[in-house]
DNA sequence: CATCATCTGTTATTTTTCTAACATTTTTTG
DNA sequence: CAAAAAATGTTAGAAAAATAACAGATGATG
């Protein structure tokens, strides 16, 4: 790569950044060269951008990212995670107000969304967010604050008091462990607060988990497992989940999707 | 469209409702039938999908938008637009907390924040985040509340004062209407809160606009010029702005860019 | 200025995607 | 159950995109 070279991908980059793709033919025009000069100016890139079908993108744009690939396992961790949220999905009433988790786990769940009339949805994930952005019936309300890129959610010391302050029917709660003794975690610390105000102030506290959660413990523990009402998981969870009905003093209702 | 190929797009739709894209031969296979079938489907469906390169993916994905069209108009607005960010752009200095209005306007300069090494971005508006986000070396705050699909930006009660306890050197501010007389305007009312509290709070105040807002008085005043410190605008509009210059006690400073 | 290396444009070829036509299967209807 | 209609699959051809090969242009170097 030389530096004209650079100077034109640097350029497409730029009319890339705020999203969105260009032509081919566009993105020659743009730079005054041919179609071949840029197409040999991306694949000698650093593959920060790539084609598809003729269109010219940002690579690690992950709106573009294939969904999944049903070759490998992804496909089945998807059904199940799919499975997982049509189990949580029939929670839902009409109108209600939903607080919404960030992680992956719960994205399918917001598809299923756009069956209702009216919802409102809180959340503090900007995946989530843009999910939920793209649909007229569901009223968004993100709660702000610092950004951070490992769990694409945002954090803030007024977190807790803004998450009270708004009327929550029914709280979507993801984990990253769940330990029948330890509790439920995830690993980011920054997580718990919204999670925890989440807890404290929906009607209903839903907690959707796959089976390789079981048994897991991570650095921040938000809650026991008795703070929950509900359960969402796998067949192959249940039984563990079950088998402490007995003992616990409210356990949550384990639901099988 | 039967009931069957409504049940397949359905499916389709909820893979894609996280964003993200699907190959023609995944979506086959995830159907349970020939790629011919499910191309008739998205064909003879509402227009919700559409195929880019063999990839299914949400047509209505601003992602997925063209940047823009050079054998049209917009073009020439992309690159004053570029342009103008260009000029907005050498006023930020190393380790800048920057306010970020919402609108188009300045998505160009976004992308030229990466030549720094650290800074912090201030904004209320989704497409702001979903593209300072990427950006490794650029912290971003979110300012929450009520998702406004208009203006794709948030609005709540406290993004006053939450814009106020922030420390923000340099405020960009866009418009959608500039008035010598009556003032700066924009579209919709919640953005009022935030831009003048970025106004108030910030060291150095720069309105970014075209030739095209001047002379414009839209819904939403906000400020009036003398508010601003600089006016970053075209060749076109300067000579009005400069001839302002003598009559008003404090004029912003007109940088052509 | 001549020579070399590099960059770019043009053309040709292969591959992939898109469209259309027709064959087959499934469902509906009398 | 037979006929008609609809849905789906298969194949063939057209269009577009991706790749490769070669030729011309540009710029560096001695």
């Amino acid at each position: 790569m030389n530096g004209r070279s650079a100077m034109r991908l640097a350029r497409l980059q730029e009319a890339l950044a705020g999203g969105g793709t260009i032509h081919l033919s566009e993105a020659a025009k743009l730079c005054g060269v041919s179609e071949m000069t840029i197409r040999r100016d991306v694949a000698a890139s650093d593959g920060a951008m790539t084609f598809l079908g003729g269109h010219l993108m940002m690579a690690d744009n992950p709106q573009f990212a294939p969904v999944y690939d049903l070759d490998e396992q992804r496909g089945s961790h998807y059904l199940a995670k799919q499975r997982l949220c049509q189990g949580a999905a029939s929670f839902i009433d009409e109108g209600d107000t939903l607080f919404i988790d960030c992680g992956t786990t719960l994205m399918p769940l917001l598809s299923m969304l756009g069956e209702f009339e009216e919802l409102t949805v809180v959340t503090y994930a900007l995946n989530v967010a843009n999910a939920v952005g793209t649909l007229p019936n569901v009223r968004l309300v993100l709660l702000g604050g610092l950004y951070h890129h490992s769990s694409q959610s945002f954090g803030s010391g007024e977190m807790y008091d803004a998450v009270r302050r708004l009327g929550i029917n029914k709280a979507f709660i993801s984990a990253a462990g769940v330990d029948l003794e330890r509790g439920v975690s995830c690993f980011h610390f920054h997580e718990v607060a919204p999670k925890q105000a989440a807890l404290e102030s929906a009607l209903c506290r839903i907690l959707v988990v796959d089976a390789s959660k079981l048994g897991v413990v991570r650095p921040a523990y938000f809650a026991q497992l008795t703070a929950f009402d509900v359960v969402v998981t796998d067949a192959k969870a249940a039984p563990a989940l079950n088998a402490r009905a007995g003992g616990a003093n409210r356990p949550p209702r384990v639901m099988v999707a």
